[in-house]
DNA sequence: GGGGCAAATTAAGGCAAACTTAAGAGTCCG
DNA sequence: CGGACTCTTAAGTTTGCCTTAATTTGCCCC
């Protein structure tokens, strides 16, 4: 799950940002409107969350401008208390859901649980694949009903499988769910994360599509 | 994917084929209940979408009728906002999901994908020829239902003779559709995977044309 | 019926993809 | 500040696929 955080308030975006890393998201920056359509064409993020108080642009019509060039993925916006005026025009735009500031990180990170859902990325919060359920929100898997211990890294890899199954991804799609912008692997880490979570559930339940990628689940 | 829609207003509907067709859905239109239900047992949808609000039937029991005559696919129920009594009706009536209008676009493609993946119907078509099922997004391929295990080389052949069954493809198509430029081969390597091919499927699935190339018939 | 060419068959070697392991750097937390 | 844990790298190993090429079979036309 990659997200495209537009803000320009640095210490605002630096928190956010690092309480989504450390629920496993992958984020993306943009300190400006101009700086954040661009993004969100390069890096194909599956969320924006999008300040309306941007130095260049008006928020709104950044979100237009990210719906025009055909991004249609989820938008949360971020907007100044009771400027309700604006939170409709961005409904209305297209946004999915808003926030106002000053908000609890907490109530940010239900929000995107509850968009996650809907969208349906990921839909019932509980992914079941096989005897295998996935709990987006505690991040918690359990096998057969025990607990399975898993790494941050580990958890994305899963649940970017997971969301799809028997879709195969490419070791390229995984490590773009899984890494921002800058951070870029040069390693097999992928390999070595499947490997360890094969060894925590169980080898079969991922599979090896050789020279395509890997899969989840005995496959439809 | 094949999708009925069934809904009096025009606009409306218009709008929802072109996002639904617009991701490769094939739609089929129905503006009245009865032209619905005729087109059901034609069209045999995987999925259909109805509005409550129609000109000359009831939904739930068009829906009704639906099941009756034995038309068990995927039903997701359009409905105005806070009809609540019928939604619970038409869940009732054996509707999988329902949506209140006004609704997004996107919401409606999000719901959908995730009731593709509760019904197991992939939107990526399955290709079937004669008893062979061949799934381009798992790469899976089923004889009579059994799976049959097919290698990066095979997999790509199959496919590229299974977009059109019954054309025929000379050995230099066949290998410009499996290797990149620069990679050409000097050999009878697809002769040899289209054995291969044959022997895990069964013989006359492919059939030789001598002098000109390959081609797959509906065989037995 | 026979020559010649196209396709089928078979087996083996080479090679790249994937797996495995371990170690060092980095991070978090008490 | 120290210890535990996680992540990334990289090297070594294994596995399985692909290609090659030699041989056999089958077809068509002379």
């Amino acid at each position: 799950m990659r997200i495209l955080l537009i803000e320009d308030d640095e210490s605002l975006a630096d928190g956010i940002a690092t309480a989504l890393r450390h629920e496993a998201y992958a984020v993306d920056r943009a300190g400006t409107g101009r700086e954040g359509i661009a993004l969100a064409q390069a890096a194909q993020p599956d969320l924006v969350i999008l300040d309306l108080g941007l130095p260049d642009l008006d928020g709104i019509d950044v979100l237009k401008s990210l719906r025009q060039k055909g991004i249609h993925c989820t938008v949360m916006i971020l907007t100044a208390r009771d400027a309700l005026r604006a939170k409709i025009q961005g409904l209305d735009a297209g946004a999915d859901d808003y926030l106002t500031k000053p908000f609890a990180v907490d109530e940010l990170l239900a929000r995107l649980r509850a968009l996650e859902r809907r969208s349906g990325v990921s839909r019932s919060p509980d992914i079941l694949i096989g005897d295998v359920v996935i709990n987006t929100a505690s991040h918690e898997v359990l096998l057969n009903g025990e607990a399975v211990k898993l790494s941050r890294r580990e958890f994305s890899l899963l649940r970017a499988l997971a969301e799809r199954p028997g879709h195969i991804l490419s070791r390229e799609q995984l490590e773009d769910k899984l890494y921002s912008w800058g951070e870029e692997v040069a390693s097999n880490t992928v390999d070595v994360h499947i490997h360890n979570l094969r060894k925590k559930i169980y080898p079969e339940f991922i599979q090896t599509i050789r020279g395509v990628g890997y899969k989840l689940g005995p496959g439809r």
